[in-house]
DNA sequence: GTAATATGTTGGATAGCAAAACAAACTCCA
DNA sequence: TGGAGTTTGTTTTGCTATCCAACATATTAC
């Protein structure tokens, strides 16, 4: 019986060691969850209606939240204004891949306000990337400059990225080696520039604004013409290890004398399971999860079941793996890997409830990603909100105080 | 860029997240430590002198630590008084095994003053263990009451435990099924009881005092006669998982067409890498990791060396996807695991430069684990320990002020 | 319309900590 | 041997975030 997070403080102390400043808790509270009366942030948190009314005076003086009238819902009682996220508070996001990069605006709320695709001719280079985000952001400036306010750009790369220092260690599919991504996008923009892997981006986009909502343990699998990427949430944070290299789920083993990885290793989950050979059975060329769901289930074929089939069992090794390491509550499947437990819903929970353990097994609920082509551009933006989150009030001069 | 851990707070408010009370974190200091002198605690938590020296008035006030003279080290300045954590303050440790309970006593500070294994001509009940666990901390009763003040029991299971309610959900060497342990130790002693998994515990235990210290990211795998346990640290906290039965590395696929396993699957690390034949082929019929090591270095038979370098190969593919799925700077072996890596030494890591991804590859180093026999009752312990420290002041009615 | 209920608002009290000034205890060096 | 320099303990003072209690306000229930 461990201490659980205490929802009413006794003491005076701080006796929640996950709080940080209560002003950045209530920040992010607004942020992740949108629209919220005073009355629900007072219970969400634990603080005195007092200091919740304080609070959020000096987060509309910070300009960061706003305050409507009461919603019509009849409750008994004085109605609690509902305090809204101010989406003019923005993050920059870039995600390249390997035939496009993509930029986004998302405003604090999570809402993608602007989304440009830049399609490449071939697969770009680090400084090529970097390059068109620069042009696509000066475009934008002046009105980023008049609308908005900007907390920096998060960088979404495929392949191993130190989050601390923002190199890209080595994306295999771009081609990259040891690029400093977030230096130079930060000297081409002049904002304050972080990168990070775009799978656990993905897991915290799903977590905090998709499908694992509200979860504080999930698994998170993204299935692309990149390979397969993965994000862990473990007690409600991303596992980052000690570079933030950690969740490279795709390079679990699941088959003995298995093809060889780029990465090294034999019989990685990633070279036993991936899209292309279901995009040529699907007879299209290429496009996205949406197209090979619907091209999959327009043929009824044998190979396309056998496929199907095969690939799952596979990919149910490594969840069992998964589930047995890490007793999550729910797994999120993203991309083509949504498509697989879609086609054969069952398939995967029963591999799972035969082959994982009991315990952990009895607990997990296999979900498909929720928030589709915006993913990528909210997972990213979180991580450049994430300095603001921490401290809304030291991040900018006060406008009017 | 993540915002960092605060060594120098400026802001009045809490920003170290992992901060619980600081009453509670200098407890923790002092107990995982040893022994510190005030100027190091300044240092280590950046609090202030004055903040310090209040709150180590307040530990010595309730008898949780005492201060002696500075130690002789020649230095410039003040010399600073070294701070002891009190062994009389203690927890008790269970730990039942498949052919014995061990009872033990562990003092504030971690170190085991009572360590008593009762032999069991067969495997023990859940009930048979509560029993002789119950009957042991009767002994030893009047002794505890007049010389320690024993802040509770915590019980190391080989087996999925759910740490939230103490109940044992299914531990197969030991065949039991559902049984809350917790509560019941809990009703014949009168203690506060807390159950857990042993190598969850052992984790712990090595993180905090044995070959771990001082890392945030670390993976324990204990090797005995029940199979293999592992426990996950991911940024200095044990992983629990939704229930707390996260960790479970022994059951990682490692070979496809592999033997089946008790927990309804095949290929699992434990049923192709066990210790019975390693004590088989040294011709001795038993024993612990020590005389195993003895016997197996003694004999240089082909079939010895085979068997070890095939055990050797499949634990490599475990480690390898730990290493990718966790990038953790320290990988932590005991039992005959430990035995194995040490008979062959450079044998794991080699397999780990050449199969693991390289960004996580190139940091993590292979560690054999510290604490001997002594390691489940400090990782049990711990467990006791953990209300303690979560909030020293408020375990016990203050014995001066 | 009155009672009940939930919530916002205000003023005072408190706890925990930092900063500053001072005191103490040591090393270093002439 | 003694003063200079350095580090640390101690005391006092003040600040800040929070809680608490009392009151004000806006709604539903009857």
């Amino acid at each position: 019986m461990m201490p659980s997070p205490t929802r009413n403080p006794v003491t005076a102390s701080e006796p929640d060691p996950s709080r940080r400043n209560n002003l950045a808790l209530l920040t992010s509270l607004v942020h992740h969850n949108g629209v919220l009366s005073r009355a629900q942030l007072t219970k969400r948190t634990g603080l005195n209606r007092s200091t919740v009314g304080a609070l959020i005076g000096q987060l509309v003086n910070l300009e960061v939240v706003y305050e409507t009238a009461p919603s019509g819902e009849a409750q008994v009682g004085r109605p609690s204004p509902i305090v809204h996220p101010r989406p003019s508070i923005a993050a920059l996001a870039v995600n390249p891949e390997i035939d496009a990069v993509t930029i986004g605006l998302v405003g604090l709320g999570g809402k993608v306000q602007k989304k440009i695709r830049f399609d490449t001719e071939r697969i770009p280079t680090a400084k090529e990337a970097v390059n068109i985000a620069a042009a696509v952001i000066a475009g934008m400036r002046s009105e980023l400059d008049a609308s908005y306010r900007v907390m920096g750009v998060g960088i979404a790369v495929p392949g191993l990225v130190n989050r601390d220092d923002g190199v890209v260690r080595h994306a295999p599919h771009l081609g990259w080696r040891d690029e400093p991504v977030a230096r130079m996008l930060g000297e081409a923009t002049g904002y304050p520039c972080h990168a990070a892997n775009d799978a656990s981006l993905g897991a915290e986009g799903e977590l905090l604004f998709g499908a694992g909502a509200g979860q504080k343990n999930l698994i998170f699998l993204n299935g692309g013409a990149s390979g397969i990427g993965g994000g862990i949430i473990a007690d409600g944070e991303l596992l980052r290890g000690t570079s933030g290299y950690a969740g490279e789920l795709g390079h679990t083993f699941v088959r003995s004398s298995g093809k060889p990885c780029h990465c090294g290793a034999t019989g990685c989950l990633e070279t036993e399971v991936s899209q292309s050979p279901l995009f040529e059975l699907a007879g299209i060329g290429g496009g996205d999860a949406g197209q090979l769901e619907q091209a999959l289930r327009a043929n009824s074929s044998e190979a396309v079941a056998a496929e199907v089939a095969r690939q799952l069992e596979y990919l149910g090794i490594a969840l069992r793996n998964a589930v047995n390491t890490f007793n999550p509550e729910a797994i999120v499947l993203d991309g083509f890997l949504g498509v697989l437990h879609a086609l054969s819903p069952g398939t995967l929970d029963n591999s799972l409830r035969s082959q994982a353990l009991d315990g952990p097994a009895g607990q997990v609920k296999i979900y498909r990603a929720a928030l589709g082509s915006d993913l990528m551009m909210i997972g990213a933006a979180e991580l450049a909100f994430a300095q603001f989150l921490a401290d809304p009030a030291g991040a900018f001069p006060s406008p009017t105080s």
